[in-house]
DNA sequence: GTCTATATAATGATAGAC
DNA sequence: GTCTATCATTATATAGAC
């Protein structure tokens, strides 16, 4: 049995096929697809995934491994945008296909492989709004790793959750699923990062005040109107 | 077969003790919680499951119930407070127990009865926002509707991603899962909260040229600095 | 390398005794 | 009402033919 080796090429074998027919079928029905299903996506027998992979959660392994690939080249080619373009950079390539859907599935499943997806987008989020508020797009943040987490978890938790709300069981195009929630969404969060939500900072100080070793540094970052 | 119906209090039955069983096994461990499982929580043997509930379906169709009524119920108590309180609330009280742990897993799952609870929870948040823009606590929304939707998905959907961070899996003690998340998230919430993300309107002005049609009226409530 | 056929394990559901 | 024992189904994994 071969090991799962992401940076290899020479895909079109069969191995690389069902490997990629598992990834779509992840993405489309979810982590409980079938053996089977696969199989038949791929339009191979089901025997031969076990021959080549061993199992299926080995089979998973290498689509673990396969996505995470992707997502590294994807951030290695240096392009540089607004925080959240990470994102969207992967959803916008439609020859991503089922790669982001199945992320997404992975995030939403809560396992390791989720963790390890969120890590990445995090650390991209934090290279992104440092890059951000140097160029005086964002607002400096009193704690700027805790920000970058919670804005890529909301990010990605409130997506997954507007696709529960209107019933979107398909993950496979991911680009599709960006673009149909960018198009409802859009105005509220732009809304919500411009002029915030609360009024003043009566809230911010009281908490400070009341828990201060939860606030990293003095806040200084924080002045509000 | 007797139907669910939540709002009899003659608990205690044996019904009731493997419904109770069930909810806890399913946010402990999750909907793929084995009937035998639960049997065993419950102190009950497999079969007197079926015999009771007819099937695992339809035992989770019970959960479903139970759960709800305990939010409905919830709802109508009239306690009143900022954004967000419904569910501090629904964590607050121990002895909810793991009927928070259960919704969180109906959401995360995304099927038709987390997208009944995140409803719920969304109108729940419409409410308190318009309450909280008439005391003059947090700002006008030029489409209320749709930030009331994101506000829940995207601290539902954060939380549960910030649980994977994390590493949690068990979600039965969700007074514990909540008092954890906010001790290490509070800061940097409020701070979003408070004073936004981005430093001026020009991409929701752009944005707002663009594509009038998403923004419902003019936004007259976006004012920033 | 690939397939078909089969073994094995787990789970939900059933039947009948008490 | 409750239990034990069993059945039926489904899915993964194996074995061996081609």
């Amino acid at each position: 049995m071969r090991i799962a080796d992401p940076s290899t090429n020479d895909d079109l074998t069969a191995r690389a096929r069902i490997r990629d027919a598992a990834i779509a079928c992840f993405a489309a029905v979810g982590f409980d697809a079938t053996v089977r299903q696969i199989a038949a996506r791929a339009g191979v027998s089901a025997g031969l995934i076990t021959h080549h992979f061993g199992s299926k959660d080995a089979l998973r392994s290498a689509c673990d491994a396969e996505v995470l690939a992707k997502i590294l080249a994807l951030k290695e080619d240096g392009i540089r945008r607004p925080p959240g373009a990470a994102i969207a950079r992967i959803a916008e390539l439609d020859e991503f296909g089922a790669t982001f859907g199945y992320t997404l599935r992975s995030v939403r499943e809560g396992g390791e492989a989720g963790r390890v997806f969120l890590e990445h987008m995090i650390d991209d989020a934090k290279a992104y709004t440092a890059e951000a508020v140097e160029s005086g797009l964002v607002r400096p943040s009193a704690d700027p790793d805790a920000r970058a987490s919670l804005l890529v978890t909301q990010s990605i938790g409130g997506m997954l959750l507007q696709l529960t709300l209107r019933g979107e069981t398909d993950f496979s195009d991911g680009a599709a699923l960006i673009r149909s929630l960018a198009e409802s969404s859009s105005f509220a969060i732009l809304e919500l990062y411009t002029q915030g939500l609360l009024t003043d900072s009566s809230y911010l100080d009281e908490f400070v005040r009341q828990v201060p070793e939860a606030a990293p540094h003095q806040p200084q970052g924080v002045h509000n109107d």
